[in-house]
RNA sequence: GUGGAUGUAGCUCAGUUGGUUAGAGCGCUUGAUUGUGGUUCAAGAGGUCGUCGGUUCGAGACCGAUCUUCCACCCCA
């Protein structure tokens, strides 16, 4: 081999082993997704470099994958442009088109592209990778699945239950116990903004008070100031940082702080209601906990906000997230549309699973059964009851070569394929089969129809 | 994008201040065993030491660049 070929930097390749755990993952968010009354579409790996790009912030831009245009796509460019040699103004002469950076942009491109065949409120999910040309690092990569479900076209604060209820639904459903649902609202964030008289700093003060659980009290405060937050504003909300107590006892407190706030106290009560809801309906291993410090996705979301931690156990960040935005497709035209959502991150949750030995043992798509192949006679006659036994659902099949007997036994081995049949010149004669079981080395000789029924017992 | 670590056989890793032909364990192949796997024993295959360049009589080791993976920041799933 003259060098070795490799992938990219920040993609993967998948083992059966991984493929499988995968598909299980999947498979079960989409049975909760379709319980829930989602539909699922999909939309293509690339969007026109317009529709993506000033969606993402000025991060986000650099972090989208360009498609280089095909032909001589340098002709085209102005020559001041090409002498400058600035790439953000080259970059748009020389690309249309770019790889899906998130689920959410295409999704509001697709709403309002679509708006007149949709019934709304539209429910939708969508499981598809998207590219991010970040630096990987654990758990990080640079193509990765996202699995969203968004709802637009409704304000009812019933979507926001609904949202936790199916994290719970999905965490029970893989064994995950213990995964904490934070909530916030933006509109308690607007609200502290107002309280402190500062309504400029709103961003420079939640971004530093995400920072609390990690930095602690002291640091976060220190950087507030350094933003240009005056004491006196820190002092006013001096009892967010100290917030404890369960649900009902935070809202207390949050009311008080937020008296004066108007759209404050709007945040509070949606939390409110959404708690109401749920005490009614318990969780079944998730809790709802409320965290004024959560302050994802800043720049769209308007109302709830969402962070799924994963159980303490697992040093794992967020294992989903989402929240809403009121004027989701606003961007591209279509005013007035509410739209809420979450996300399940398909990497993490995998990690955590992994690290809890909560993948199920056996292996539906694996081989539960193998013939041994003794020569072209007998896998004839072999073939007929492998027929018959995949037609009853058994994963079965035939070593393809009348190779050596050790060589084939390694083979089930090496696969923990648990079941053996062997069919010989004796067999034949008989019309029988000598079923082995691989894991206890016991084998029975038996008839078509007993092997059939034996077989159905064990891995049926 | 900024800063730091890393790379030796399929895998996990040794390899002394630079010095003959680069090692181990596991795995792999073959045999002991022509209808019985996992255990055991024996033999064998497999490396231009991430890549390119430099220093040197001599580089796996030192220097530079580049790539990979990992860590922190930023951001995020």
């Amino acid at each position: 081999m003259a060098q070795k070929p490799s992938i990219p930097k920040g993609t993967r390749d998948f083992s059966p082993l991984e493929v499988n755990r995968r598909n299980y993952i999947i498979s079960t968010i989409k049975k909760h997704f379709q319980h829930f009354g989602f539909q699922p579409i999909e939309t293509p790996s690339f969007e026109n470099y317009d529709t993506l790009m000033g969606k993402y912030g000025e991060e986000g831009d650099r972090l989208i994958f360009k498609i280089l245009n095909s032909g001589d796509f340098l002709k085209k460019v102005p020559d001041d442009v090409y002498q400058e040699k600035n790439s953000t103004q080259l970059t748009p002469k020389i690309v249309e088109k770019a790889l899906r950076y998130d689920l959410t942009v295409p999704f509001a491109r697709y709403v309002v592209q679509h708006q007149n065949e949709l019934d709304f409120p539209f429910k939708r999910y969508q499981i598809q990778p998207v590219w991010r040309a970040d630096r990987p690092q654990k758990g990080r990569f640079r193509e990765f699945y996202q699995c969203d479900a968004d709802v637009v076209g409704s304000t009812s604060l019933w979507q926001e239950v609904e949202f936790v209820q199916l994290y719970d639904a999905v965490f029970t459903s893989l064994g995950l116990k213990g995964t904490v649902i934070k909530i916030n609202n933006r509109k308690i964030l607007s609200g502290f903004a107002e309280v402190m008289g500062q309504p400029d700093k709103l961003i420079d003060f939640t971004v530093a008070l995400d920072k609390l659980d990690k930095i602690g009290k002291e640091k976060v405060i220190e950087e507030m100031q350094s933003k240009g937050i005056t004491p006196e504003a820190i002092h006013k909300l001096a009892p967010i940082f100290d917030l404890s107590g369960n649900f009902l006892e935070k809202i207390t407190q949050l009311k008080q702080l937020l008296a004066s706030s108007e759209v404050g106290l709007k945040g509070v009560e949606e939390l409110a209601f959404i708690q109401k809801v749920i005490a009614t309906m318990p969780l079944v291993t998730a809790q709802l906990d409320l965290d004024v410090t959560l302050a994802r996705g800043l720049n769209y979301y308007t109302g709830a906000i969402f962070e799924v931690a994963a159980p303490k156990t697992v040093k794992l960040g967020s294992i989903g997230g989402g929240g809403r935005y009121d004027d989701l497709t606003g961007i591209f035209g279509l005013k007035g549309m509410s739209g809420v959502g979450i996300s399940f991150g398909l990497d993490r949750i995998y990690l955590a699973l992994e690290e809890l030995d909560l993948f199920p043992k056996t292996q539906e798509n694996a081989t539960q059964l193998l013939f041994i192949n003794f020569g072209e006679e007998e896998a004839l006659y072999a073939a007929k009851a492998l027929h018959k036994l995949r037609e009853i659902g058994v994963n079965a099949e035939l070593y393809p070569d009348n190779a050596k007997m050790k060589k084939q036994m390694n083979y089930a081995n090496k696969r923990s394929i648990p079941f053996v049949v062997m069919v010989g010149t004796k067999e034949i004669a008989e019309e029988t089969y000598t079923l082995k079981n691989m894991l206890t080395g016991t084998q029975e000789t038996l008839k078509l129809t007993d092997l059939i029924g034996a077989v159905k017992q064990e891995v049926l």
